[in-house]
RNA sequence: GUGGAAUUAGCUCAGCAGGUUAGAGUGCCAGGUUGUGGCCCUGGAGGUCACGAGUUCGAAUCUCGUAUUCCACCCCA
């Protein structure tokens, strides 16, 4: 084997693939019974759209995109992220007209060039949601809530919600003022990073992992203290409508999300089984970014969640998936035979069963072991004498009962006696 | 981008003070009365010991490089 799967990507095998239908259903389905809709948007972006809406001093634009030239020598970048792709689409296909509030789910791979980790690739999927146009405290707490029910109905338990407000541009400037004037005096002790971003971003300050740094950011004012009065009450009543609906959570005031188009709520859920880092999911309200990529001014708020790592986090909880059920009947037979067993299962699969012959060329034996061990409900042995006379014996392969019976009556009999059928 | 560890059959691993044809478990295939499963028994296929150099009479075992994965920073999903 000279050739494998590129650094950071992997194949998603048969095995894998099942447990993913599973928890993409479960959301698809979740998202369906809130109201929200699909929507799949292109791989790849012009590269300005994620520079201009994540943000350019975020890590993800300045060292993890995907980007490239395309023939006609535009730069093209493979989505980092969902966000800004269902925006452009928003904002491209005049959703603002829509009714209100458009309310929209997605299940997309995303491309960052980093490092390898446990749940960290560089390609990798997503489920997300976006509402746009609704300003209320309410939308914030919907998708949280969706979030909450999501995990809750798979069984998972003990994902920590932690949630922050970090204001809108007329409050954080506020607070980046009362930031520069905590870190003013200590300026000539900081590291030369910090010296810049004092000037540029001081909210990059409270992340610097200096020493000396990260200790003075222990003492930092916090955004939370100098929200406006609209942003304090909104974080509010965001909280309130959790406290409704029985959702447990944790104020941290340290929470700084990655892409810069965030405003007023973020939130993250975070566990201990996904590595370093933890988290499993991050959303927040971006009020700011329909109108800031040349659309209407429109409210909006969002989450996107990690597939890897929530199936890292289901697996450390020791949650098992149903495996691929077997067929509904096997058909074993002879070469003389085989292509009457293809053709009593084709006509089984037609009537809505599930059915298997063999393809191998086995002996009946062999064909038995692998309906055993595809976990077939019944097997049915199909020689030239059942062919002639029209009738079989069929076994049930839990406890080995037969049956003699007609094979055009098959289908009946299967639909009767299947799993879960008195 | 910085540092550390690992890399032997499909999978999980043993082997290594360097020495003839590299092992186990599991999985896979076949057989155990010519038309019958789950247990059990027997046999078989499957590895250029990640790749490339070097040291040596001789390397899976030592050294260096490359790749991949994992871990810690950084950051995010």
């Amino acid at each position: 084997m000279d050739l494998k799967a590129p650094r950071g990507t992997k194949d998603i095998l048969p095995k894998e693939a099942t447990k993913r239908q599973y928890l993409e259903r479960a959301f698809e389905d979740l998202c369906h019974r809130y109201g929200y809709e699909e929507i799949r948007v292109p791989t790849f972006e012009y590269t300005e759209l994620f520079v201009r809406g994540v943000g350019d001093s975020s890590d993800v634009v300045r060292k993890e995109m995907y980007t490239f030239q395309d023939k006609s020598d535009r730069s093209l970048t493979l989505r980092p992220e969902g966000t800004a792709g269902v925006v452009r689409a928003f904002i491209e296909h005049g959703m603002a007209s829509w009714p209100a509030p458009l309310k929209l789910w997605y299940k997309l791979n995303m491309f960052r060039y980093e490092k390898m980790q446990k749940g960290r690739y560089r390609e990798f999927w997503q489920l997300g949601c976006e509402v746009f146009g609704a300003s209320a405290s309410t939308a914030d707490a919907e998708v949280i809530g969706l979030l909450d029910a999501y995990f809750a109905g798979l069984g998972l338990e003990g994902i920590r919600l932690e949630i922050n407000s970090i204001g809108c541009p007329a409050c954080r400037e506020t607070y980046k003022a009362a930031l520069r004037a905590y870190y003013e005096p200590e300026l000539p002790h900081m590291c030369e990073d910090c010296q810049v971003r004092f000037t540029r971003n001081p909210l990059r300050m409270l992340d610097c992992k200096e020493d000396s740094c990260s200790r003075l950011a222990e003492g930092a004012p916090v955004q939370l203290d100098y929200l406006c009065d609209d942003c304090k009450e909104h974080f509010t009543l965001v909280r309130q409508a959790l406290d409704k609906q029985g959702i447990h959570y944790l104020v941290n005031p340290r929470i700084v999300r990655g892409l810069d188009y965030y405003t007023r709520t973020v939130f993250e859920f975070v566990s201990e089984n996904v590595g370093t880092q933890g988290s499993i999911c991050g959303g927040g309200r971006y009020d700011g970014l329909v109108h800031e990529l040349g659309g209407p001014d429109v409210p909006a708020v969002g989450f996107a969640m990690g597939v890897e790592r929530l199936m890292l986090e289901m697996e450390a909880q020791g949650i098992t998936l149903v495996e691929k059920p077997g067929p509904d009947l096997y058909i074993a037979s002879f070469s003389a035979t085989s292509a009457d067993a293809l053709a009593l299962a084709a006509s089984l699969i037609r009537q809505g069963l599930s059915a298997e012959t063999d393809l191998m060329g086995r002996s009946v034996r062999a064909q038995m072991k692998a309906a055993d061990r595809m976990g077939a409900g019944f097997i049915l042995v199909l020689g030239e004498e059942e062919v002639t006379s029209g009738q079989g014996t069929i076994r049930k392969m839990a406890d080995g009962s037969e049956e003699t019976i007609l094979l055009d009556a098959i289908g009946t009999y299967l639909k009767e006696n299947k799993e879960g059928k008195p």
